[in-house]
DNA sequence: AATGAATGAGTATTCATTCAT
DNA sequence: GATGAATGAATACTCATTCAT
């Protein structure tokens, strides 16, 4: 991806700037994910993140501010991957859902504490005070529903899949994969619960053909 | 160990500790529900339960016990609600899985706050901070899935659902029915998002039935 | 020690109610000693006294008026030991003085912990609001010293003892003996520190005859 | 490591630190004396220091490491006063001692209020509340002694004192000598007693010559 | 821009004391 | 008199945030 010299879009200044904020929230990531978000002192963040405690208020207001940064990037991340996997692969739904689900499980897995730690401080945020950060969280999971809503309707003009709101699918598809990856990254699970169905394709037949035994034709 | 049916199991003594200890639980869950463990202060809760700070002392030794109180309550109600259901109703699986999810979506109703801050809760089980007493709520949730299980491994028995490991299934459908109580009760949901399904069939029919439309045989 | 029937010095209310304060003092005394004042509670002492907590505020004021308590015992014992030393021994200035110290060691022996106590705990009696409890360690502390300071004053009388104000050499003697005891009894000190002059007459000795050799005459 | 002479040693980071230590040190010392450890709060501390109560966290961990920090500034004084005393005095082991006792008066006439604190607190030794940090008194005072036995030792060896353990002659010397503090500056002493023998030679003389009147020879 | 020393609001917990039974 | 449940004042310590350098 070229750049033109002259009309750079970022300045050096803003560029370096970017890049630190990018190593401030990476620092904190680790953190928080270890952690948690209470027994994480900005202290530490700033120590990991070789900066001084001062010099984390220049990129960000507040500790609350830095958890949202967090938050942002982790939900732009699962938001890209869901436009990759529809748009990325080829197939009809299933195969683009298998995609998605996929990723999904690949991306807790990588990110499997900082994964709970969202779940968990969500509903900090859900106070009335910290609403802002809260409807970020509603909005991206929305869009994420749009994007895998998209393959399930056109599956539905096809008369492939029952006519129900694709919408409501696709939110019902996206619950039983985040159900999944907690399930399978769990870390306190009875040590029998481990390993038990780590394969997403089971979550995407239920889903697509159901669990009954289809009645043999007579 | 016989009792005199006249003389009562417990002590007037007895009676009326536990009834305070009650007390002060319902104080707890209400405050912890709407503001979250660490916003809330033990001199809010004593308010709010009418009584002094110390007494709370002499009930729970510290905040965190109190808190496990509140876990252990709601998840043995949500055990006892999936017993009723499976063991009371009639019919199949289906029925009865049904009549599981029903309860849950009315026990969810009625404690909308709680339940996200179990939800929230049950993932702290990563966090070292709670480790030891959370265990608990991985042991019950465990359990419900073996209630829901029976039914199901049932009718696999009776090749009228397919054979997959029934405790992956009911984790599986349990966690769809969670899901669709959090989407259904979330405060902050987006407007539009508002009454997005809140039938319970719809969860049930896709868990036996899948999504796809079926191929009408020649 | 015969009483008359028909006139008991105490009633029997009187006497059951010195004895009880008695048992809570013993109580007290035991967990003082071992614990620190601040460090035992008046549950502790309620509980090992075998008595309810409310019953101790019948016999004692507040905790601090059952330490005074504990203080009065402890000096008037001191003060009863030195009379019987000084007037139960024969001899002179000596022996008399030499049976005091004896009988000192003996006591903070027993009672090491207690006699550690009161050192430490002395000084919080120092601050204004307590000068009635320190009064009195003053007061018995003078006693003993004029008890003692009797054979001496007849032994300056006749000539065998240097002309000093007896009362001063008898504060001089008593701190010696005590200063023996804390060095005796201290728990922590270095092993090469114990054993360090555990006789007495080493003390004595000083005080009378100095430690300077006596130069030898041509 | 040689050190240019123009650079100072500390730096004025380091000096200003330091400088910081000593005024808390201060403040703690003079509010413990007059009220005692336990009667001393935090909070007093820091604005008797002028500083904010967070700050005295930045210079020492805790309250008892402040109050280690006494300890061991008031017990290194102590030693020096002794190191000087006999190194810096002529004469034998009676010019020397003397020089330490009339030293020892001074110091505590100045410090009246703190040398109450320790000789009170050298007690808690015995308690396991403080037994870690608290060895260092006693490690001090055996400093001292081992100090001051050196010149009784020499005259020991000179036949000039009586053939007894120099250690034992000195720490009973010590004793003698911190009691007749205790007795002179002891603030709640009854009227009658003030005054009685603020001469430290009096001390010196019994411990040297002891009380008895020598008998003429012959 | 970077720093880290200073700050003080905020909080869980203890325990002497009271008082209804 | 005896009891122990209820009480709330008291306090050490934490840590996000500020700001002078």
């Amino acid at each position: 991806m070229k750049r033109n010299k002259i009309t750079p879009v970022l300045s050096r200044k803003e560029r370096e700037k970017h890049a630190r904020q990018q190593e401030i929230l990476k620092a904190a990531r680790e953190l928080f994910a270890s952690k948690g978000y209470h027994n994480t002192t900005l202290e530490e963040i700033a120590h990991h993140a070789e900066f001084g405690k001062g010099t984390i208020y220049n990129y960000f207001n507040s500790k609350e501010e830095l958890f949202y940064g967090i938050i942002d990037q982790l939900t732009s991340e699962t938001l890209a991957l869901a436009q990759s996997a529809v748009n990325g692969s080829g197939g009809g739904a299933r195969e683009k859902l298998t995609a998605y689900a996929r990723a999904m499980v690949s991306h807790a897995r990588d990110n499997a504490d900082l994964f709970h730690l969202v779940m968990r401080e969500i509903h900090r945020l859900n106070s009335e005070e910290f609403g802002a950060g809260l409807k970020l969280i509603g909005t991206r999971a929305r869009k994420v529903w749009e994007i895998t809503a998209r393959p399930i309707a056109e599956e539905i003009r096809a008369q492939r899949i029952k006519p129900i709101d694709p919408l409501k699918l696709a939110a019902l598809f996206d619950g039983m994969v985040r159900i999944h990856c907690l399930n399978l990254f769990e870390k306190y699970r009875s040590p029998e619960g481990r390993g038990m169905g780590d394969s997403i394709e089971f979550v995407v037949s239920v889903f697509f053909d159901g669990v009954a035994q289809r009645k043999l034709k007579g």
